[in-house]
DNA sequence: TTGATAAGTCAGCAC
DNA sequence: GTGCTGACTTATCAA
């Protein structure tokens, strides 16, 4: 329970404690609904079994209106946070979105550049099939002697998957 | 403004209407809230100054019931499809981090295997250094002849970015 | 007994 | 007037 004080409802319980004289100040609704159960009964002494009623019930009707405004903030509270998380995760699904867009630019330029490496490996590897307009650009021979296939490599004459 | 078919609470106004003899056959709460003002007016003939107020208020009170109970109805909607909502966008960061997982893969993997092509294609392309151990395992011999720089290739020589 | 919450009442605002 | 909503009260349930 909190302060409850910008409450502007005294609504019933407007004459509950006109009479008893001396011994009860008239107790503020603050102070009744902060006091303890043991305080209570102090001011609880020398009254009418009627008027006792009558303020536990007042003091419990206090209580229930600060559970209730709890009840409310925490109603406002939950769904600001729920609308927290909800923004965050948006901004979440928006960096990754963009990371992924990077990543798929670079993965099709990566492929382009390593399909232009292998055509020009093929191009340096294979025995050039002269024909009759041969050597007109680039022109490669190549002799290949004892390929030995155990090597270490990750097989780079394999297709990009 | 819904059916409020599941309200449990005459509350007050439990004696509104006992008298008027004929005229006014005692219209329950769900007749009352429904009618027009038209309607109404018909069945406010020949009533007291006072108890035409009074089946107003009544009217009012029955219409302000239906009011909180949507206002409540409205509320737990709306925090049902935050909530929805949320979940939504969860799934979505979900699905892209595994995509981006993925990508990231595939992008490794093939750096790693355009790195390897480089490197193939470095050695093919350089002479050979002969060194002393030279021809142990994979023997190339490559005579490049005339290398016309034109290529529309995308630079297959340049270092992965 | 205490705290929380659904339903209802009322006040007050906006159209 | 009508509809909505914040605050309050009451009933009711759980701990």
């Amino acid at each position: 329970m909190q302060g409850m004080t910008t409450h502007f409802k005294p609504s019933k319980a407007l004459k509950v404690k006109k009479e008893a004289g001396e011994n009860a100040p008239a107790l503020s609704d603050d102070e009744l609904v902060a006091m303890s159960v043991r305080e209570l009964n102090q001011h609880l002494r020398g009254l009418t079994k009627e008027d006792v009623v009558r303020l536990k019930q007042r003091r419990r009707t206090l209580k229930n209106r600060g559970y209730a405004a709890s009840c409310r903030i925490k109603r406002v509270t939950q769904k600001e946070e729920l609308e927290r998380q909800k923004q965050e995760l948006q901004q979440e699904v928006d960096k990754l979105a963009r990371e992924n867009a990077s990543m798929r630019l670079e993965l099709d330029a990566l492929r382009a550049k390593y399909e232009a490496l292998q055509c020009f490996a093929r191009t340096v590897t294979r025995p050039p099939n002269a024909h009759g307009k041969a050597a007109a650009t680039t022109s490669v021979i190549t002799i290949v002697k004892s390929a030995n296939h155990n090597s270490p490599s990750p097989a780079p004459f394999t297709a990009p998957s």
